[in-house]
DNA sequence: TAAATAAGACACCATTTAGTGTCATTATTA
DNA sequence: TAATAATGACACTAAATGGTGTCTTATTTA
């Protein structure tokens, strides 16, 4: 039934909360819910539902281990957004606008 | 009044609608709504509030010609994005987590 | 000057998001 | 085994998001 949302990386980068449980995990190595959450000033159930979306980008795994749930993080995903930023780089290293025209495109 | 919102980049960013904007921004060098409605399927409306979302991020910038306003793009905030990805390239490029180990951390 | 075009400004609506609290389930441990 | 701890699963709510359509204003242009 395709429970893997497959949601947007980008969209689950864009919230602050889940780009420092991102940070938290990739310095962490490995840490459960309960754990995570004394981080925020929000709830329990709220980080969770951040990981749950950090975890249908694939930016977070998780592992059971006994009665808790370990989250760890996947940096794989962030490439599609270097992909895409590696784009506009050629705006801040040379003049793209020039570039093109030297080119004869336009 | 600070009618500069500031709005954060990666919520900007976080919309396909925005990114194809702002690539077809890149691309064409400036160019007026009525122009940019057509790659579309939504309104006119829809476009300028994505565009208004693109300027208080600062991605674009506006400057009028006679009743048309044209648009076009700013790619210096993205690199807040490329600053924040930079920090987790060591995971794709060597094993971060090794390297930590090596350096003593934990 | 009158008609048409570009865009700004609103009001409106459906859906998603980000949070809450509560209850049930499973695993530990006293 | 009984109590506790960690989490999952829901139901609910307020606010933001992403669209729509309509009306007005400003600028061309016929």
């Amino acid at each position: 039934m395709n429970k893997e949302l497959n949601r947007d990386v980008f969209v689950a980068i864009a919230d602050p909360t889940r780009r420092k449980l991102i940070r938290i995990l990739a310095d962490e190595r490995e840490l459960p819910l309960y754990k995570l959450t004394p981080h925020f000033q929000m709830g329990r159930t709220a980080v969770s539902k951040h990981l749950t979306i950090l975890k249908e980008a694939d930016l977070v795994q998780e592992r059971k281990a006994g009665r808790e749930t370990r989250y760890r993080m996947n940096a794989e995903p962030l490439k599609e957004v270097k992909d895409w930023l590696s784009y506009y780089e050629n705006f801040w290293n040379n003049n793209a606008a020039r570039l093109k025209k030297l080119l004869g495109e336009e």
